[in-house]
DNA sequence: CAGGAACGCTAGCGCTGCTAGAATTCCGGC
DNA sequence: GCCGGAATTCTAGCAGCGCTAGCGTTCCTG
């Protein structure tokens, strides 16, 4: 029994090992970078160990999605506890994800615009995506007017925030004015009168 | 100068021909499916000839943005002239815009989040890319609230609408509730009181 | 009709994700 | 202690990718 297990500790090590250092090279290179030969030189073993872990290379990069969304999710909660009044919360969480977007912009593109392989708006989905999606709801709630789905304008301003930073990373929007959009954006969320 | 002329017609004719055969297998097969053998099979020409007239695959990619982008405009420019109020030239741009990303979906990719060398919110942009934004900025320019800036709560609109349809196609948002977002989308950007 | 330039082709480079099958390592029973 | 068998990891290779060097042909010009 002791073997057993201490082999599928060390599996489980390993596998580990393959996701972070996806996530690193592709944080530090891009993920043009992070090919299968290069990810098996990093944790030095050869190739096709990856796949005795992992489907495929999207796989693998779905983990490093999942890994990730949980520290978005982490990060947007604390910016939401930490505000006070509702409007602020809405502003903290939607400074808190795009700030996430253009400081891990590898990590943010795996989760929402590379990855397929993932099922996102399904009960199945991972809970690291289901727990980010539950910090926008909580910060969209207070701020809902009446007879407005909660899900549906939760879901309507994560596509204002999404849209913003994909359109700026890739150059399409200049960044110098970043602030000034999303301000414009909660502030057409946020109904006139609300504190 | 006669064979000068007709050479050079030739090879804006071949050019044009490549152009429009990409387009064609991107929106049939997808992206994926134009490699530069594809391609090449089908112009009936070897490869090399494409790198005589484009600097690369990407240069391609490129050039069917811009011829596709001046469709979005067209698209655009016929809806918000049909519309009656401001209001409804906001929604029936907006419905244009998600419209078209849904129905042509690998023209949109080129345009919106593949392709990278093209200049966008510059001068230099190609005159169909400032097309597109302009009737967006037409519809937004007379529900603009007092001291806010068009260019940006413009921008803001669009990425809004970019948000919706990418997070949509790529199956993180389901689809059958987007007449409704975008309709939350375009109530919030309304001002209260604006027929 | 010959010389030369322009042109398009064949062939190939280094890379990608992925896999079949050989080789090695390691554990359990005698 | 040692050997057979199972589990594991590696070497080697496939098909396809974007792109290009250099050869062969074709066609215009003097």
């Amino acid at each position: 029994m002791t073997i057993q297990t201490r082999r599928e500790r060390e599996r489980a090590e390993r596998e580990r090992l393959i996701v972070t250092a996806a996530r690193e090279l592709a944080e530090a290179e891009g993920w043009d970078a992070v090919t299968t030969r290069r990810l098996a030189e990093e944790i030095e073993y050869s190739q096709p160990v990856l796949y005795s872990h992992f489907k495929g290379k999207g796989a693998i990069m779905a983990a490093v999605a999942v890994q990730g969304c949980a520290d978005l999710a982490e990060e947007m909660r604390a910016a939401r506890t930490a505000a006070g009044s509702p409007r602020e919360a809405l502003a903290a969480v939607g400074g808190a994800y795009t700030a996430f977007a253009r400081r891990r912009p590898a990590l943010y593109d795996v989760i929402f615009t590379l990855a397929v392989d993932l099922p996102f708006a399904t009960p199945e989905a991972p809970p690291a995506l289901q727990d980010a999606f539950g910090e926008l709801l909580q910060a969209v709630l207070p701020i809902a007017g009446d007879g407005e789905d909660t899900g549906l304008l939760t879901e309507t301003y994560w596509a204002g925030l999404h849209g913003l930073v994909t359109l700026m990373r890739s150059g399409r929007l200049p960044e110098e004015a970043h602030e000034q959009r999303l301000a414009l954006l909660i502030g057409h969320f946020v109904p006139p009168g609300t504190s």
